[in-house]
DNA sequence: TTCCATTGAATGGGTGATCCATTTAATAAT
DNA sequence: ATTATTAAATGGATCACCCATTCAATGGAA
């Protein structure tokens, strides 16, 4: 297997890097009077450059969605560092949903685009280290949603509308046929859809890092005590009206008392509404 | 060396692991008919694993703020894992901002708290990746500022109104000694203390997420043009008088008008609002 | 006794060699 | 022409080290 030409690096180029360590010689100094006091100089590692690096390469339009980065072993022997510290850089990188790591020949990293779910799990980290509070999550949620229901009278479009029927349509036959878990999979898309129909994608991943959690609240409480939402896909069905008729006023009041109702249901028993619960449990369609 | 007790674990508990690939069994199948089509069952790797099992006694409550997880060699055995793959978990969860790895006799994995600034590399992440644009960030900005007038109106504090009149002030300083840039970042941390006087840090987290990328515009803008928005602290101090009086509806025309001013000095020459400049360039004060 | 320098263990940071598993293209057999 | 086989590329994972930093314990000097 000494075929391998050149990953292996017997020369090791590194071996003398006096440089790696550079650090950041902090050339402010004259910059930031306002500031307080001395950030922090945590030693640079070699794996925080790398992901600096890269994420640089893409901010410089350098790299785009798509573009595959050289193999690991060539990449490694590339930035003079060993393949193991290479591959925690890469799957920081995978983790925040830059890079999307695939197998076999013709694998390799490549530029992930897309994904507006990423704040999502900066939302649930936050709440379960305790740096949010469900109270104060509930509470973004309602102005969110005030705001989105404005944006959305103003810029929905047919499709849209139409969506959005679709899914009311879905909610009723849930009712029907007592599904109460899908219909909770049924609000949380309705209120992806809303959020969508703003045509804004900061606005609605936004909206979706809040909702989701939510969401995951009222799972719990259905499931755990059977009871839902009466007369939902009604009141939907009236909300739509007053989204189609660009109807603001109608439209904001109507989500802020189903909003109110929802709100009384989840804390009548208080008990079951476990932080931890809601967390911990992944549920179907919920992906993480 | 060989006193080194147990972390080589030479007996390789896991070289008969068929149960790492256990893969999600897919137990949904009956539950959700609402989604379309398969999720992908991207293959489950060791250090996913292992993220998630850290999340979940995070999520649980077992593990809290402030705690240490085992040395890193000992961790690696529990779990049947090299050391290399839970380093690689640890990196993705540091990056996360979960934990915080320190080195040393006393150190350790400490799960973090407190952090609120997650949001912003995921928004910087989306725009370098192109899932956002600049004309949403921008508009979202406008938006979530309106909401953060609006509460802050209600629940700013006396603290609050007190830290933005220093602000206020330092931003004179700086005004007056010609500082620019130092002006700018005077800007940066007043819209962080005005998010904050919501009382809410979701809100605040959302707001410093839009702010800190405008900000990084002017700044571009400010140092490569040395044009800088006239009667500043002025505006600012008429704000604040709006917001002391709990006048939403003075303190947000206000804000308006002066975001709409802002906009018309980016926009002036356009040619100089490079994205990629404004997110590229690691600016003082502005930690990534 | 008090204080400071030395030492050594614990722990994260990093390396290089090696093997496995998956994926795909090229090749051979039917 | 189709299908089975093979081989190479590539990420996934392991092992056995070594280094750098940190800090408590130790011990000698003032």
């Amino acid at each position: 297997m000494s075929t391998k030409s050149s990953p292996r690096t017997p020369a090791r180029p590194r071996s003398s890097t006096p440089n790696r360590r550079e650090r950041v010689p902090d050339h402010r100094a004259a910059g930031a009077p306002a500031a307080p006091a001395f950030r922090p100089i945590r030693t640079r590692r070699a794996f925080e450059e790398i992901c600096e690096r890269i994420r640089e390469q893409l901010a410089l339009g350098v790299l785009k969605p798509g573009d595959k980065l050289p193999p690991e072993r060539d990449l490694a022997q590339q930035l003079g560092v060993s393949r193991n510290v290479l591959r925690e850089a890469l799957r920081s990188l995978e983790m925040a949903g830059v890079l999307r790591l695939q197998k076999g020949v013709k694998g390799g990293a490549f530029i992930q685009e897309g994904d507006t779910s990423r704040m999502n799990g900066v939302m649930r980290d936050m709440l379960s280290l305790g740096t949010i509070s469900v109270r104060e999550l509930s509470e973004a949620r309602v102005h969110v949603l005030d705001l989105v229901v404005r944006l959305a009278c103003a810029n929905a479009r047919k499709a849209d509308l139409d969506a959005l029927e679709a899914n009311i349509r879905r909610t009723e036959d849930a009712t029907r046929e007592g599904r109460l878990l899908d219909r909770v999979e049924c609000s949380r898309e309705f209120y992806k859809l809303l959020a969508a129909s703003t045509g804004n994608k900061v606005i609605a991943m936004i909206m979706d890092s809040v909702t989701e959690i939510h969401m995951r609240f009222v799972y719990a409480k259905v499931s755990s005590s059977g009871v839902a939402m009466a007369r939902l896909a009604e009141k939907r069905r009236q909300f739509l009206a007053a989204l189609g008729e660009r109807n603001v006023a109608s439209a904001t009041r109507l989500m802020r008392t189903h909003l109110e109702s929802v709100q009384r249901m989840l804390e009548q028993d208080p008990g079951a509404m476990s932080l931890h619960v809601a967390l911990a449990e992944v549920q179907p369609g919920m992906r993480r």
